[in-house]
DNA sequence: CAGACCCTACCGACTGGTTAGTATGCGGAC
DNA sequence: GTCCGCATACTAACCAGTCGGTAGGGTCTG
């Protein structure tokens, strides 16, 4: 039963969250299976028996990493699907965001998109249904805007949304920060793809 | 230099054949990492010393994986480019073909698409090069297009370029064989969301 | 207030198992 | 007879996870 220090109430110890963030730049870096335990510690600056005080294996590690990611970009579509806005406003400002957040936490995101195969059997049902959660909420906007004829519905909508998240994923393959397009630019034209690939 | 037996003129020799392909089914199923040269022998039905009679490593077996997909996808980009007919005729076809192909080759693209960090620093320069002229004869397919007036250029044709691939490279993530839609239908309508994104 | 006790947080050496790659041998085709 | 195509047995390295240990702050007791 992991810690809680009186020094970090509501948190985690300074500890535990040095051997996440190091964990994560080095998944993230060389791929999980290419990262060691040992240099996983070193990186944090601590040893073996503290990792193992923490997080009962390797793979709980990535798992947090996943876990984390997957509640922050929950959390941000429902806010914005649940907006009280035109159908098409909350679809573009919902695609814009996933890209930006994907880019803010671009470490995690490569992770989770490159190592879910990685998981353990249960833990990629896990993810997997929380990812189907998130994909659904999608579509049912796209659903909606179908149903009031403000979108096409030439294509099916999870197409339409696998459509719009490959491209997410994808950025994980040519986004660089000093690229020439700031994370909002990026975001706004995917988005404007999204619904000029929806008009009527 | 590895064999050329004079069995099979044109290609690779039988067990020189059955070890690609079986590392590639095993690549695909449990990633690069997780597979072991031992598995990867026993599922061909040879021993290592073959194995290493006609590669030099196990990255090399990756590297091979990568080469065959990307002459592939090159050789059919190049035909559907070349061919005489408006661009927009081109472009949907080169777009809903690589999805075909993909698809026609999802063991290699997966691997391809899942892996490309696990590639020696050398070999990897070299696949992004390759990938690199692919993506460019893409991107001069949409801006011809854009220069004449038949596509939008409210969006660069890179980042265009990079939200088609966006969901090819997804395709890994959610198609199956037994799914509600045929590969011929999905390349139709992911082409279809390309050429609808891009209509002035 | 002192001392006994304890518990959290962490250390670091060790182990058992796995792995890529090698060295050597051998049978059959030419 | 010799060379290609592969087999077999081996090794050196590595790595996730374990385990006994301990520093030091807190708490309970007399």
């Amino acid at each position: 039963m992991p810690n809680r220090t009186g020094k970090a109430p509501g948190g985690r110890g300074a500890v535990e969250t040095r051997l996440l963030s190091a964990a994560t730049r080095l998944f993230a870096e060389h791929g999980f299976e290419r990262t060691s335990v040992q240099e996983i510690v070193d990186a944090a600056g601590v040893t073996k028996g503290a990792l193992y005080h923490y997080f009962g294996s390797k793979d709980d590690l990535l798992h947090e990493v996943y876990a984390r990611v997957l509640r922050i970009q929950q959390e941000r579509l429902d806010a914005f699907a649940d907006a009280d806005a035109p159908v098409a406003r909350r679809l573009r400002d919902a695609a814009a965001d996933v890209v930006v957040t994907t880019i803010d936490h671009f470490d995690d995101t490569t992770i989770f998109f490159r190592s879910l195969h990685q998981l353990g059997e249960e833990q990629r049902r896990e993810v997997r249904a929380a990812r189907r959660r998130y994909h659904e909420r999608f579509r049912a906007l796209i659903e909606e805007g179908q149903a009031t004829g403000e979108f096409s519905d030439a294509v099916p909508a999870d197409l339409v949304v696998d459509y719009h998240f490959g491209s997410v994923h994808h950025l994980g393959s040519w986004y660089r920060p000093d690229g020439r397009l700031t994370p909002r630019e990026i975001a706004d034209h995917l988005a404007d793809l999204l619904l000029r690939a929806l008009r009527p």
